[in-house]
DNA sequence: CCATTTTTGGACCATTTGGTCCAATTTAAT
DNA sequence: ATTAAATTGGACCAAATGGTCCAAAAATGG
């Protein structure tokens, strides 16, 4: 009976196993080494030899790992987008007010005007410029994304609009994408070279529609 | 002295002239549809294959009328901006008030967000998105184009002011530049597959900075 | 040490990229 | 018809593209 122990027969019960050549790098670390690069450039712009750069991977780790540029691209979106939406969701709930948590919002983004600045605007939102309207894919990551960033200026709304910071007149989700829209609108101004002062000046005027 | 007419000598003069083989193609044509490429896919995701293809000329016609990708994408620039400020130049003298072209630009905007709607968005802006900050040469196109765009929206608050639509407690330049941040968030959000009511709404919210 | 399983480096691949070059063609003026 | 000037099609190019493949390396439990 000892054939049935045999490594043949026992290898493929190991394959469940932690055996094997361990790999030298931490996938989530290479994941967002690929996000600063897609961040940055934007997709077409990025090739695998960019990304296996900044990544430092090997072509084959690359691959085995993520498969191919496009599905890469995806988990990157939507990694940026669990961060984003987390970190802004903390932000929030951590303001004073709902009210304080947009207009601070707002107000950070003139810093990024700064020639020391990062003019790299939001990922989801350069993507949805770069190509939405032709990768069906992207589109329907795209759009979830959205809706999130969405919610969050929704709840912070609603929120000021229980604070006595927002009149309750006021329809929430229209302004909550009004807002968003806004945040886009600034981060291309920014991207297109204005200076902080500018974008001061019309972070001021956007929020004149709270009132 | 009959030598001295020969062509080998009245050759070079005859340079200046129209002569030789014309070329069997309209040059300012095939730069609007080479317009159009750009306009749809962008600078990085169009080939050359597409330009000439879309263009329907030679490779050889291509690079000796054009030079290169990246001098026809200038050419382009100039060209649509000319085109787009001219438009909205007359757009603006033949509107009943300053108030009134501020209005229907915006409200215009509604219709791209159907499904047979042009979702491309501004070329100029599309541009400063993808690369403007990794191209000096874009970069300066853009920035001139964006002052010139905000010229005219400052034309018009100025006109709206003098007519009594706008209070002349605002000032004019911030708002202008504004109205453009709005333009371009909502460009972008149509292109991200917002509803026409959607942008409605949006349009709305922003048009009550003005009040 | 051995069998097994996994990762890894790097050779290799077809295709596409933007771009050059030249011979053939086409026109106008003499 | 001949000559000069210009355009054109298409062959050609090196480099880069995203991607595949495999032999060697490395780790584990037995």
């Amino acid at each position: 009976m000892t054939f049935l122990l045999t490594y043949g027969l026992i290898g493929p019960i190991l394959t469940l196993m932690n055996i094997g050549r361990p790999r030298n790098f931490d996938s989530d670390q290479a994941l967002q080494s690929a996000v600063q690069v897609f961040w940055s450039k934007g997709y077409e712009a990025t090739s695998l030899a960019d990304l296996i750069d900044a990544m430092q991977i090997s072509k084959s780790s690359f691959y085995q790992t993520f498969e191919s540029k496009h599905q890469l691209f995806q988990n990157c979106i939507n990694h940026y987008q669990g961060r984003f939406i987390s970190d802004i969701t903390d932000s929030l709930q951590s303001s004073k007010t709902g009210r304080a948590f947009i207009e601070d919002t707002f107000k950070g983004l003139a810093d990024k005007a700064r020639p020391s600045g990062d003019r790299r605007g939001c990922l989801i939102l350069n993507c949805a410029s770069e190509f939405a309207q032709r990768d069906p894919v992207i589109a329907e990551l795209i759009t979830k994304s959205i809706q999130r960033m969405t919610d969050v200026f929704l709840s912070a709304i609603k929120r000021a609009q229980q604070e006595g910071d927002i009149s309750p007149d006021k329809k929430p989700l229209p302004l909550a994408r009004y807002l968003l829209s806004s945040l886009n609108g600034l981060t291309t101004t920014i991207k297109a070279g204005a200076s902080p002062k500018e974008i001061r000046e019309v972070t001021e005027v956007v929020l004149t529609a709270l009132d």
